[in-house]
DNA sequence: GTTGACATACCTACCGGTCGGTATTATAAA
DNA sequence: TTTATAATACCGACCGGTAGGTATGTCAAC
């Protein structure tokens, strides 16, 4: 049934040198394993054996598995998000340009491990959403404010004459995100980037068609 | 942690009615319980309490939980998919036309708990496509033969000039299925169509632009 | 009397969670 | 500066429950 030896697992290489309080440690190996197995499945005594900590240390600063999914969603995965796609909306000259630029890098700012766990945020919602309401909101909040992002800034692009009259920024916000995660999912399936790549150019004609040509 | 009461739970009623025999009940009973909590976490003793069926049964008609969800997929999901998405493009005279009125549709033809749910190859394709082999490949069929439909119809609207030149069929097929896909799950986590009708009107606005005028 | 279609009782592994105890460190009175 | 106290940071054996899975039995039909 499991496919996945250790070392396919997601494993954040950069942290693995810095030293990690428990709270932390904690924290990162259960954002690993839910990324790997989802909430779940995800095995609290596996998130202790990848970290040395005891079970008694685990129960000590999260109160029980629910609330420790919390701390991953609200401390790493809204952090990671924010990082990898809302902060880069703020060095977009021109968004269409901006938007092209980050789908072609797409392809190479994802690993293997990446592409085949697929996107944290919305494997969660997937799992979670109609499940529990803790997770529903928290994961529903992060959507909202990738979304007003984009919004924002299709806006300034009207407002300057770079995309057409037609668009309306909240729809193209909406849709832009809906089609990267539909993408991320394709090709976590196919387990290859070329799906990834068919959506990159679908969604780049579809930037380049709302343009306005001047 | 639940949040699913038993009559929110995904139920196909028109199937309530017909008399199935036991293999049939156990398929479709084990499709709803995995819909509604993955199959990971899709319980045996639950899928076995709600259709009266005993354990000696289940494990007459499938080896073990694994085939049953392989089961699942192969005459259940994959099914409904050709059903749905699939033998509709026949009927199609102006492709662009015709997945636009299909959008427009979608909105009534999900009910709320599909919505709720999500769509049920997304779901199993984000939980178990990292997980296990034979999940992937069956689902990475589905996939494969819903996009090759797509890209056929879109092949014809070329030729017969209905889209502009500068589109590739299949890289077309691609993005409206992980738009499509990416605006159930925007949905399902909201809770609401709203999500589901942005991404409506980004995907029309798409399809408006490629259609050569004539 | 053999086969298919179940029914029932039972097994073991693992799950999240608890709880009594201890080692370490911070605080502050003597 | 020493010492009493108290809070923090763990430790790990253990628990009840549930999970998937199995072994054995029944019984009608052919």
């Amino acid at each position: 049934m499991n496919n996945l030896s250790d070392n396919e697992v997601y494993w954040w290489r950069p942290l693995d040198d810095i030293e990690l309080d428990t709270r932390a440690k904690i924290l990162f190996a259960a954002y690993r394993e839910i990324h790997s197995y989802g909430f779940q499945a995800a095995s609290l005594s596996n998130i202790l054996a990848h970290t040395g900590v005891t079970k008694g240390a685990l129960y000590h600063y999260f109160p029980n598995k629910t609330e420790l999914g919390y701390a991953v969603i609200d401390e790493v995965i809204a952090q990671r998000i924010y990082l990898s796609f809302i902060q880069p909306l703020e060095h977009f000259e021109n968004p269409v340009d901006g938007f092209i630029e980050m789908i072609k890098n797409s392809g190479e700012a994802f690993s293997i491990t990446d592409i085949n766990l697929g996107c944290p945020l919305t494997n969660l919602a997937q799992e979670m959403a109609p499940i529990d309401e803790g997770f529903r909101t928290r994961l529903v909040n992060i959507y909202e404010k990738w979304h007003r992002s984009i919004a924002d800034v299709m806006v300034q692009a009207k407002q300057s004459g770079h995309i057409i009259e037609e668009c309306d920024p909240y729809t193209l916000a909406v849709t832009i995100v809906a089609t990267m995660e539909g993408a991320l999912n394709a090709a976590k399936v196919a387990q290859n980037l070329d799906k990834l790549y068919y959506c990159g150019c679908g969604l780049i004609q579809y930037l380049q068609l709302i343009r306005k040509q001047s």
